[in-house]
DNA sequence: ATTTTGAAAATGTGATCACAAAAATAATTA
DNA sequence: TAATTATTTTTGTGATCACATTTTCAAAAT
């Protein structure tokens, strides 16, 4: 049942276990830990951390329903299998939809939040330079997450989670295969455009960083990358 | 808790209990039939549907992370509340998204499903002329998804229903206090783009549908209707 | 050697139970 | 009468069990 393991995570007091394993499945399934076609046995993830069948089903049952992952007709359930077509949905779904979360933020966003995007650029620049591609994805999440929930209102951020999460296993793949990456990213020139309140130019650089960074695998890369790995 | 009786839908052969609860609840939710605020009890859905806890519990958990449902701090369920604000974020993002899947559409559509669309839309006239603003409204979804669909690689339709799950329980608040709910759509001046397939005309038709639409409640006549109804 | 058959193990599903926390109700007090 | 406390009921949660289906693996047959 893979590994999971990744970091056991803490559990914060009064978190619930179906929560917890959620939690946990969740960001494994985010950073890549799953393979594609793996199949999740719920008998198996109970063990591995130490629960019952009943929280870890409602765990994989809201994983299901978020796109993360798929049941079939057998009833079992696996990380979906990527396809270069299906890819250039989730790219270009994820660049018009976070092009628009990033509109609705401007207005609502501060100077401090401007400042905590540069520390977290920072950290992730960190990251890059030390190649831990595990963490600078987290990272990178963590700047688009904290940009679009300036919007206090905003009910986007679960569906651009969800295409994480659609990626995150491709990302896995990719990062087996390829040294670095994100070589390049967008983010200094969004905040200068966040400074200036500038809308149109903070969508154009989401929409750069997103076509620039995992958006720049082409279908004939795609399809390579997922017959290297086996898929 | 609540009439989620509506109807008690068909529940064909080999469906799971806990799907056929997430399709139960599912569709009462989207018509509107039960009111924000409502809370649901485990225990209470679980008899009304000769069932128990369990497989209830999964198909509120699914619901949940679809937007459709909202788990409390003291771990109650209910059906969130409507705000003037949250429903402009909905609906812009509904624009946003649906204009996308349309696009996204086109290039598959077919003659076939381009007549589907006409007999969906005949039906719905239908509907609305003898006042049955439930079927008018599952027919008007019904229209959208059908021709989102056509793209077969799509990752969309997911998030579209999400928004759909969570407009209506404002919906069911709005027919109850508006006679008409779609006296107009846009859904002629989309087929007649798509038999042209004129992606930017498709895109700008159902713009207006939902402006026109849902849309066409303003901030003013949202929080009227909201203390009316007495939330 | 490949396929078919049969037994054993693994797996998904849902009902039930015990427990703790929360809510509702009743009893008591100010 | 209103507020507070105590008791009862309701509710969410998770572990366990039984059952049916599926998968796996070994033996037998072609």
């Amino acid at each position: 049942m893979g590994n999971l393991a990744l970091e056991p995570l803490d559990r914060p007091e009064g978190m619930t276990t179906h929560e917890y394993a959620h939690r946990r499945l969740r960001q494994a399934i985010m950073v890549g830990s799953i393979r594609p076609g793996e199949s999740l046995t719920i008998r198996g993830i109970a063990e591995a951390m130490e629960s019952s069948p009943t929280p870890v089903r409602e765990a994989l049952r809201r994983l299901s329903s978020e796109g993360a992952l798929r049941v079939l007709d057998n009833r079992r359930i696996m990380v979906p299998r990527m396809t270069a077509d299906r890819f250039s949905e989730l790219v270009s779904l994820r660049s018009v939809l976070e092009q628009h979360a990033a509109r609705r933020a401007v207005p609502h966003i501060t100077e401090r939040r401007i400042d905590r995007l540069e520390e977290i650029d920072r950290a992730q620049d960190e990251a890059i330079a030390r190649k831990d591609n595990a963490n600078a994805l987290l990272l990178n999440q963590e700047f688009h997450r904290t940009l679009y929930t300036a919007n206090p209102e905003q009910v986007i951020m679960p569906m651009v989670e969800s295409i994480w999460l659609q990626l995150g296993p491709f990302l896995g793949i990719a990062m087996e295969h390829v040294a670095q990456l994100y070589f390049v990213d967008r983010h200094q020139e969004a905040i200068a455009a966040l400074r200036k309140r500038d809308e149109d130019a903070v969508a154009s650089a989401i929409k750069a960083d997103i076509s620039e960074g995992i958006g720049g695998f082409e279908h004939a890369a795609i399809e390579n990358l997922l017959r290297l790995a086996g898929q």
